[in-house]
DNA sequence: CGCTTATTGAAAATCATTTTCAATTATAAG
DNA sequence: CTTATAATTGAAAATGATTTTCAATAAGCG
């Protein structure tokens, strides 16, 4: 599972397991799709009420320094937070119901190293996003 | 001038033309890297001294309205803006300095509809943004 | 020039995030 | 199973960015 990896790297990454931490790492450990700070909040306290939203900054934080999740843009916000992609990947969101979703195997970087020389940049690295309709959201 | 095209802009948008909207489009239309609120207000201020920084959010809101200016979303933070881009283009940004600078001809629309499709997701759009190190930024 | 109303900058309010702090608790040692 | 220690907690205060309020000003129009 998941929660249990995750609170393992936060164990041998010197942090204590608390309540708190597993709360946290119970919700965005097994969401879809980008939660805010807030959004984990209320989520997390269904499970352990006594969270507070101070505590769900701070794992953040730890998690995103352990590279287990990863900050999301939109333009709706910047705010959000995903479990961390799997290597080399970009995401997918549904700008319907949110869910999101990485894929991989695309192989741009000649593509990306060509336009970079025209212009005389060197290019170090990429940033990519899909939007559109999950399944379940487009119309019939 | 680019300046005087965003100020008829805004004047055809409805707004009248002040000293505090001159400075700010002064700034932000000439400048090649993202500026956020507070670097397009020191800027602005040397024209313009008593310019205020509620001004600045509040033409920055009408040029964004107008299409004139884009939010660029970076790891540093996502509040800064830029001319916005003619059309259909993506960001290249140094890394180094933060020269930023468009460009277009990349056709993968195609490319993204077959990710899509693997995925059940029809898609409605992308983002890309290339960064690197400009030519005066790179190593002799 | 004068009228009307959008716009202004200052100050206050709001909102998200961070810091401070005393109380609690996870963990390791005994 | 204690006990000792230091990390962690939540509440409250502080901070920083952005927005709102407001009376004074000035743009645009006749
Ligand atoms: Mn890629
Ligand atoms: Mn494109
Ligand atoms: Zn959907
Ligand atoms: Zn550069």
């Amino acid at each position: 599972m998941t929660a249990d990896s995750w609170l393992n790297q936060l164990q041998q990454g010197g942090y204590r397991l608390t309540e708190a931490r597993r709360a946290v790492v119970d919700v965005v450990s097994a969401c879809d799709h980008a939660l805010t700070p807030v959004e984990v909040y209320d989520a997390a306290r269904q499970v352990y009420p006594a969270l507070g939203l101070v505590s769900v900054y701070r794992t953040l934080e730890k998690l995103d320094e352990l590279g287990l999740v990863q900050r999301v843009h939109q333009e709706g916000g910047c705010n959000a937070y995903l479990p961390h992609a799997d290597g080399h990947q970009h995401l997918i969101i549904c700008e319907q119901c949110g869910r999101a979703l990485y894929f991989s195997g695309d192989d741009l970087s000649g593509l990306f190293q060509k336009v970079g020389e025209q212009h005389h940049f060197s290019i170090t690295g990429h940033w990519l996003q899909l939007s559109g309709l999950c399944a379940e959201c487009q119309p019939e």
